[in-house]
DNA sequence: GTCTATACTTCGATAGAC
DNA sequence: GTCTATCGAAGTATAGAC
């Protein structure tokens, strides 16, 4: 291995096609598919050109989560800043392929060490915003924070929404989502009133 | 592939060993570490015994996750049993090493189809399980089912443990568990009063 | 920027000796 | 029951031609 190896531009198109056809073979069939030969068929490139993007597959991974991670950063904020909040961070935690992804890459994480520690910042930072955001909103609805505190609802959101959408979409399980659904919903709607449809 | 190939008997000790080490390295570095090379270096015999007992990987993949799966069982069925069931039930459910195990094979269902469906179809079990000895539970306790359906505690009770083992245990995470841990207690200790220590 | 060609590794699986 | 030996497939990664 030089030194001086070469590495295509962050901006490339090419570049792009290649982490949206990691992400597709890490959605559909797991992190373990995600491999230089088979993200370039995907792509319709060479093997070889995968690598001339990213030095290492690991350097793949890192950049898909990061792209993923910033566009999801934006999208907690947006719902955060909505008319109806509650019920926006709601429905953008049930998306189904945000969770696969975000699943996949916590068993990624578990075998490899560089990238772990990646995932736990940008868990960490999801966490600390949606927090920032439910202690202004609680307060708002007058939530008493002793018995509902911010962070619990935080956790207790991103918990239940994610075990649903794993066993939906990945086992094709679904017992006791709907009257789960239906309890969470409750709640909200005390707080929100039912959902308005989108502009 | 000749039809008569030989296979070892389920009642070997070599073949329990070889399950063994198949869970250590899903636990410790992911399924994808599961390999008849890497099992058989743990046990500390040669790679072809490992396909002396298990046809194929998958069929290491599924007895490993039936004996667990069995244990796992039992263990919530003695929970409910107990005299403080619903602190055993959180306890087991926050026991990191089943928890991962799960995640792992929740992983490795996403892209290995013959194993999904054993998996859906055990995670099924559980919670039927559990949801009836929930019913009873809640009922004893004087719960209003409108407000609190059992079904939803069971869902609730699942996914919270899950999350909170998954970002402890994976990415070393923390923020909010502590606060997490605490709200869910507090409704127990509502129901069931202190835990008391084991005989 | 993309390719061919290739080195090296690891994997699943099997046949057959002991 | 366990081993040696081995095949073919698939993986990561690189050098160098175009």
């Amino acid at each position: 291995m030089s030194a001086t190896r070469r590495i295509g531009t962050e901006t490339s198109k090419t570049r792009a096609v290649l982490v949206d056809a990691a992400e597709r073979l890490m959605v559909e069939d797991g992190y373990a598919a995600v491999t230089s030969r088979r993200v370039a068929a995907m792509a319709g490139v060479k093997p070889a050109l995968v690598h001339y993007y990213f030095r290492t597959m690991d350097d793949l991974f890192l950049a898909l989560f990061r792209a993923r991670a910033e566009q999801g950063l934006e999208r907690q904020a947006r719902a955060l800043e909505s008319a109806q909040p509650l019920w926006a961070l709601w429905e953008y935690s049930r998306d189904p392929r945000g969770t696969a992804l975000t699943m996949e890459f916590i068993a990624v994480a578990n075998h490899r060490k560089a990238i772990r520690a990646e995932i736990a910042r940008s868990a960490e930072r999801f966490r600390v915003e949606q927090l920032r955001g439910f202690q202004n909103l609680l307060e708002r609805y007058g939530i008493d924070p002793d018995e509902y505190p911010a962070i619990v609802c935080t956790v207790l959101l991103s918990s239940i929404s994610r075990v649903l959408v794993i066993e939906q979409e990945t086992l094709g399980m679904s017992s006791g989502h709907e009257e789960t659904v239906a309890f969470v919903e409750r709640f909200i709607r005390r707080l929100e009133g039912d959902r308005q449809p989108l502009a």
